[in-house]
DNA sequence: AGCGTGACGAACT
DNA sequence: TAGTTCGCCACGC
């Protein structure tokens, strides 16, 4: 626990419920701020990745992004399917984006 | 302290 | 509609 920008993004993607996915921007804007990047990179680095299921996380057009796209493998994209998120044309729904996130605790 | 990078996003052409 | 360019923030060197 560093409470740093990091770690509020593992925080907030650990608290996606499964079925559903987010975007990098609905993360920033709950963060109040539009480090889009920052969270990709938060992500990219990912010390706890057994605690952030990443592969929650995907573009705002509704694309997994590159935790998967870029590998030819689309375990990725099944496993979202495993969890009830359907992808059309290698893209996820809107109706499967988290609206937002109660981190109040 | 400064420059470059990156799992992005929006705007422009 | 599709492809490309710039901007954004935090982290690593």
């Amino acid at each position: 626990m560093k409470n740093s920008f990091t770690d509020r993004v593992y925080e907030i993607v650990g608290q996606v419920p499964k079925g559903k996915v987010i975007s990098y921007g609905q993360i920033g804007r709950i963060m109040g701020n539009k480090a889009y990047r920052a969270i990709g990179q938060a992500l990219a680095k990912n010390p706890y990745a057994p605690f952030v299921p990443c592969h929650r996380v995907i573009k705002s057009d509704g694309r997994l992004g590159g935790f998967g796209g870029k590998n030819d493998n689309d375990n990725k994209a099944k496993l979202l399917k495993s969890e009830s998120v359907a992808i059309k044309d290698g893209k996820v729904g809107q109706e499967f984006f988290w609206e937002l996130i109660p981190i109040d605790g």
